[in-house]
DNA sequence: TGACTATAATGTATGTCATACAGTATATTA
DNA sequence: TAATATACTGTATGACATACATTATAGTCA
């Protein structure tokens, strides 16, 4: 049996793990390059490996959500990624899926704050 | 390339993975048998599949969240899951969590509504 | 000026777990 | 009596986050 706090930490790892894709494309309204991600998520809190984001952008862009583009014209090669038109549409449907989830999640979650008597379905 | 359901399905799959075991724990305020949260769960649109429900309370057990006892005085035979200190404290732990990633991911999607215009980090 | 750190990205291996598929047993229903 | 519902167990596969390793180079510091 492991310890508390590296079941809390898988738990949450795995919590974590679908908004990954939502939080990614959120940061994508206009072209980004991954290391800009990696920070600019950090600062909001919802933070992703290097490790984790680069797959994760070329996972995206198998699959036609955005493309890639080199920049050589600075100080340093930066790799811009590019939402496409599909992956706008993706984007916008999924965020409508979590806010369905996230509202059903609430009331589950909700019920904690209320008597232990049985209440009619929904 | 797969087609956009496909990958919505393969990307709604992965945003409630995560959600599952908090769901489940969700509903074990009262022992329940497997069966039971299978119902209760979807009627609350938060569906989980069997297949998937009951590896994941033997893993919870396992973890030590849980304990389940076999009730067979009934006509039939039924597993009930009963959660444990430990289950309990790991719940609220989770559910805190999920509600503060739950609010970040909120903002991030929030940026949507606004201007494309560069906001001061938070 | 060389060493160290930050920037920027790629690749392999491993661990976690949802789902597909297969199956068992028995109570209930058509 | 056959089909369906109830209730659960087990194996195999697919998806992906993270650990670990690496490359390259611009910028900083002693």
């Amino acid at each position: 049996m492991e310890s508390i706090d590296e079941l809390m930490s898988t738990l949450i790892v795995e919590l974590k793990r679908g908004t990954l894709v939502l939080s990614v494309l959120s940061q994508l309204r206009s072209p980004e390059y991954g290391y800009s991600l990696v920070q600019k998520l950090e600062e909001k809190q919802a933070a992703i490996e290097a490790n984790t984001l680069y797959p994760l952008l070329r996972r995206l862009e198998k699959q036609g959500l955005l493309t890639s583009e080199w920049d050589t014209t600075e100080n340093r090669p930066r790799k811009y990624y590019i939402l496409s038109p599909t992956g706008k549409a993706v984007y916008e449907k999924l965020k409508e899926e979590w806010m369905q989830m996230s509202r059903q999640l609430a009331l589950l979650l909700k019920e904690d704050d209320e008597d232990d008597t049985d209440r009619p379905v929904y």
